[in-house]
DNA sequence: ATAGAATGCTTAATCGTTTAAATTAAAAAT
DNA sequence: ATTTTTAATTTAAACGATTAAGCATTCTAT
């Protein structure tokens, strides 16, 4: 049994698919459909479980309800999450989401983006991976809607919704100041996205207005595609050093996740031979021998906002430009727990 | 700057669109186009970057070259991994996958099948949830394309892959038994699925196998809903008998996450206390102190036979019926480590 | 020279919708 | 009895592509 179209219900009501089409789509009043024939195409819609061909109506409006989400990452949990929120927040709009992950490659995004282009998603939720500013600008270019989120360019005027990862970040570093470590490291992806810059930064400023002078080996910086073997290494470093840090910063889930492996296998305990705090979210860090301290992105805010944002530029593309930076909160917890000598 | 169209070219090559259809489609061959023409068409297409128009070519030929994936709970990472295998698989074959998750719910998944088919997708890949036996049936009648992935009705004739459920559970249990455990629970979702009644068929095998006899009271059975609770009630009620077992079987991942939550709670040492296997994977049981024993399904080629096989069947609809178990590998860890009396 | 074949291109229908404009018929106003 | 309004419906173009069929040319063979 073949798909029933609007010309099929047409025909066996004796009308034409103009009327069938006015009717089912609400406007008998407007275009004044008469109330028996109206009926009828109904009912008959009805028996022949007619359902709408989304290509032809696309086609014609130019529209397709879809909303393209390119991830830098979906193998971390948290844009994994994010993914979930705003699938969920489209759906309640109407739209579907296609989502493809570039795994950190600006030349896979570039891919990502001309095959969703294609499909004439009607607007991006992106969040952009290092080296594709330039495809921002093609989209400005084109005139096409988009919203970064979590990552952003400081330097490109765009909509964009994201974490203060700099007050974030400084939180961090301010939490283990106070639970009495001085001798604190971070350990970040080598990269020149801001999101990353900003939080080095803050962790900076966390010691500096703290007094604590930050050394160079403090900062581990790791190639995200060789990060296993070197955050090792980093690691290594760290404990080699007379400078032995009683304290790390995580900047991102992938690296915690590699840290904690090789700690583990080290057999140094957390957090007596050292605290941690790491950005990014799971089970993972409840389920940890000593529960990790985490800096809490408000992913459902995120995943919310930046669709909203969307749909609010899909509705009207003149509204103005949209830009919004959300507080992360840091959770406490055994991982970063004040040291025994120090004030509690 | 609007989007160039087939028309478009064809007006500044000064010919008609057919031709220009042809000329990029590679048709120039057979459609004897002119040499010289078919160079001007595709330097003009490439000057004006002429994308296609998904829509319209899919109107026009009924294929839309996507694939629905339905899952049934896309927060459990086996899932999530599997669904990532399905997309890249799919990519690389040219085609496009829509996602949806259906929380285990019947309804859910109902209407995402609705919202996928009005999207034209060619074919579904889905991971069935309880009670959507009609669903499958549907899609029989109306001679949509389909596999189902990872969970399938026996009673029901379907393409299907999947695991060899029995027997990963049954090696479960020969394997804590072997260990030296012999008072052995099993926690499993209150569900009549296939896969799930198969997971406690094995471990009541292995149990009979070596002699042991089983008792109602070392199976769980909780509800995915209310999962949170009756876990750590199951669990309770475990410690509280008089017969306290040594060792559990978790038959889903989502079980054993709840499960450690509360073991940890408790201050209940793994395996010392209770030896534990689960199904599933994740980070989790690589980081947690004792790392747990789990079942490893054949993740990938699970995923990647699903497309392989829902490929194969839209390219020939007359394909016969293609079914497969695949087996799952046990990954012994410290969770179930030998008990100190027992034979190593 | 001329039928027939080969070549190179255009026409027009089609996929399933939407919607402005045209048409017709009936009712109301003059 | 006309004209004007109003109501109810149809027509046809459009969205952007594909493709069978048709139409001119030019070339080849008789």
């Amino acid at each position: 049994m073949k798909k029933a179209s609007l010309k099929d219900i047409a025909q066996q009501a004796g009308v034409s698919t103009a009327l069938v089409s006015y009717v089912l789509n609400g406007k008998e009043k407007e275009t004044r459909v008469g109330e028996a024939i109206a009926q009828k195409i109904r009912l008959i819609a009805k028996e022949l479980n007619y359902q709408p061909n989304h290509l032809a109506k696309s086609l014609r409006s130019g529209k397709t309800h879809t909303i393209g989400l390119i991830i830098a990452d979906i193998s971390n949990p948290f844009f994994a999450n994010i993914a979930r929120v705003v699938e969920d927040e489209a759906k309640k709009n109407g739209y579907t989401v296609i989502i493809g992950s570039c795994d950190e490659h600006a030349e896979k995004s570039w891919d990502l983006l001309n095959v969703l282009i294609n499909r004439q998603v009607d607007g991006f939720i992106i969040v952009s991976c290092e080296g594709s500013e330039n495809q921002v600008h093609y989209l400005k270019e084109r005139n096409i809607p988009f919203v970064l989120l979590d990552r952003h360019f400081p330097e490109i005027q765009t909509d964009f919704v994201a974490t203060n990862n700099y007050k974030a970040s400084y939180d961090a570093g301010i939490h283990l100041i106070k639970s009495g470590y001085s001798k604190i490291g971070i350990m970040a992806y080598k990269s020149n996205m801001y999101h990353m810059e900003e939080r080095v930064r803050g962790y900076k400023h966390a010691l500096r207005d703290n007094h604590i002078e930050f050394h160079d080996a403090w900062l581990k910086e790791v190639h995200f595609e060789t990060m296993d073997s070197e955050v090792r290494t980093a690691i290594d470093e760290i404990l080699a050093s007379e400078q032995r840090l009683d304290a790390m910063i995580f900047a991102t889930y992938g690296l915690a996740i590699n840290a904690l492996k090789y700690i583990n296998e080290l057999r140094l305990k957390v957090p007596s031979d050292m605290a941690i705090v790491s950005f990014g979210q799971a089970e993972v860090f409840d389920l940890y021998y000593c529960p990790i301290t985490y800096v809490r992105q408000p992913l459902e805010m995120l995943g919310k906002t930046s669709v909203e944002f969307l749909l609010k530029k899909l509705k009207n593309p003149e509204e103005g430009m949209k830009q919004i930076l959300m507080e992360a909160k840091l959770i406490a917890r055994e991982s970063s727990k004040a040291k025994a000598v120090a004030a509690g």
